[in-house]
DNA sequence: CTAAACTGTTTATGCTCTAAACAAGCGCGT
DNA sequence: ACGCGCTTGTTTAGAGCATAAACAGTTTAG
């Protein structure tokens, strides 16, 4: 019951402060006057933090740590920020930076998206961590990432497709782009390697019970690099869209 | 340099194990024969955290929590699985239960990867801590992962296409019902009109920043229900993956 | 019947986030 | 000019987390 009572606590808690998080997202906050001058701001304490997950990983950002990285204590940046969560999406907000300028990608709806895409992919290949950041539950967007979506529904506006329709298309392509890191994430050289030696081996012990995936990999599905998992995916996807234009 | 050498140690643990979890996973495990009669097994723990997790979340499944379904300490479950890592594989093996039969879905090609995600996405929706449990990095693949795959392969093989291929549409159709499930993860229906009414404010007070969205929401992308999201980003898929079967 | 193997418990470590109480700095209003 | 009070940063503390290590108790093989 106490362990149901603290919950509970901390959504409305939570809940309450959204408009706390909203307002450091879109730096609207007013500046105090009375105290001492302030040493850090959200911003940095949100840069510092992007730095440390770049070069370590999301799961070494501490308060602890992060703190440690201005000479303060872990309790100096509740001053600035209202708790983890809220530091985590700053971070998000700070790293996705100005939205791309697609008008330089051609004129065609394909072409912009497609460009908008190889941004966005862009940022999650230098900020690995953006996957499991985003995958916390994120309530709020900041500026930075409505200005990304803006820039997408602005590419699909030519298209003749109804507000309904350039949101899904919308969402498919960002999805895209997410699964993508989301294959990525976990799969660096040695350890992608020891993956396979020991799926192999399990499948061939096994191979009667998964005959269409042991013939893929017989056919070299897992190794080739022929194709480029981004465009791949988006070709497809956008030839489908491109379909549906046609059709209406 | 304490703090350096203990993830180290971690990691190489983690990498000794892996065969431990994979027999675990294969229910290659064989039964000791001295000691007293074990009262668990890997599989009712899984069981137990997966009911745990449907009804309260995933994030109160701790070793604590799940030992007390059963009324034992927490230490007692290591008796049965290496550490939690281990433990989240199991309960995504247990839910993902026996692959679909797809046959019964007509025999198109197209039919039956329709189905597929359709019965993926049941799964998703009877277990929405599917997604968090699928994000963390998960090295090794379960015998019921595989069997989904295999499936979703097996209805490709009809179309002609490389193996390289089969592979990568699965992998767009996987990631389609992945992001439906992210999508709705974070949206109850309080929350998500709560969310809806402070970006509409903001919009109100930002509208020239982001013009595209603020047409769209107008025209009603983000209320209306006209369109089942998981049909129509399946739909426009299925169609580019028609468009490249076509042009072979 | 003894010894080995196995189960479960207790204890302890180190990590996390963050609440609460406190000391010290700085400027506004009088 | 001066003190009140807001603001900052620190220390202390608590609740939870995963899990290592040492130990007690149970079962069966030899």
């Amino acid at each position: 019951m106490a362990r149901a009572a603290k919950p509970r606590e901390n959504k409305d808690k939570k809940a309450r402060d959204l408009p706390t998080g909203i307002a450091l997202l879109w730096g609207e906050q007013d500046q105090p006057a009375r105290g001492p001058k302030p040493r850090l701001t959200p911003q940095r304490i949100a840069q510092a933090a992007v730095t440390l997950a770049d070069a370590e990983g999301l799961e070494t950002v501490s308060m602890n740590r992060v703190a440690a990285e201005f000479g303060v204590s872990a309790m100096a940046l509740y001053r600035y920020v209202p708790g983890k969560t809220e530091l985590v999406e700053l971070m998000v907000e700070a790293v996705l930076a100005e939205p791309p300028d697609l008008s330089a990608a051609g004129s065609g709806w394909r072409a912009r998206l497609s460009a908008w895409a190889h941004r966005q992919w862009a940022v999650y290949r230098a900020h690995p961590w953006l996957l499991a950041a985003t995958a916390m539950r994120r309530q709020i967007m900041g500026p930075h990432q409505l200005a990304w979506m803006d820039a997408a529904l602005a590419a699909l506006e030519p298209t003749g497709l109804t507000a309904d329709q350039r949101h899904q298309v919308f969402l498919l392509i960002a999805g895209q782009v997410r699964n993508l890191a989301q294959q990525r994430a976990d799969f660096n050289e040695d350890h992608n390697r020891e993956w396979g030696r020991l799926t192999s081996e399990l499948l061939n012990r096994h191979s009667d019970r998964f005959p269409a995936l042991t013939k893929a990999i017989a056919d070299g599905a897992f190794t080739s690099t022929e194709l480029d998992p981004l465009d791949f995916g988006l070709d497809r996807i956008l030839d489908g869209v491109q379909v549906l234009i046609d059709r209406a």
